[in-house]
DNA sequence: CGTTTTTGACCGGCGC
DNA sequence: GCGCCGGTCAAAAACG
């Protein structure tokens, strides 16, 4: 609990903020702060997280041009609202497993393969009913020992409870982050 | 028996 | 209009 404070903000300030930049992507190729948690979890953290001001329809995009994973937001060119709030966090975990006890319980209903990546990539949802989140997981292009996992949208319902207790311990690099405080549902009207 | 996974099909957007 | 690409659906299987 060294690093608790589970609060979006704190998660948003000490990583990294995602502008849709993705005019000057080509000069910073890594948007991702690699920050190692020493907590005594297996896996280090290092997280980048969309800008959800913008409530745009991201499209994490791996491109392997400049040996670089950058996301990019179609803001303009948004296709279609992202359902439960339009917020989009990208993890970059270095782990064996792909999908890892955030507490919350998901539902596999696809899986595709990406063009620019060797491995498939994974959909998730959540298995609530009313909640919309989609997560998705794939492992890095370029490394793969790193996992890349997107939530889409804020659970609108509690922590579901599932094997691991991660989120009582707070040992979840995901969990604080879904953990919303409890206007997460950010005016439903 | 209920739920989830699996896997190919399907579909919509975009580029050519 | 067609093909590519990414996302979702859905039927059957697999799992508890």
């Amino acid at each position: 609990m060294n690093m608790a404070s589970p609060t979006s903000d704190f998660m948003l300030s000490d990583y990294l903020l995602l502008d849709d930049d993705d005019d000057h992507d080509d000069d910073h190729h890594h948007h991702y702060q690699e920050s190692l948690s020493q907590s005594t979890e297996p896996w280090e953290l290092a997280a980048a997280s969309s800008d959800a001001s913008h409530g745009f329809r991201g499209v994490i995009t791996t491109s392997n041009n400049n040996n670089s994973i950058k996301c990019k937001n179609n803001a303009s060119n948004r296709k279609k609202q992202v359902e439960g709030g339009g917020q989009r966090v990208v993890f970059r975990t270095r782990s064996e497993v792909e999908v890892m006890d955030d507490g919350y319980k998901w539902r596999k209903y696809g899986k595709k393969s990406v063009k620019n990546s060797p491995n498939p990539r994974n959909y998730y949802k959540c298995s609530s009913a009313g909640c919309g989140v989609k997560k998705r997981v794939e492992r890095d292009a370029e490394d793969m020992s790193y996992v890349l996992t997107s939530y889409d949208g804020i659970h609108n319902h509690r922590i579901r409870s599932s094997n691991n207790s991660y989120h009582n311990n707070n040992t979840s690099p995901y969990s604080f982050f879904h953990t919303p405080p409890a206007n997460s549902s950010s005016s439903n009207s």
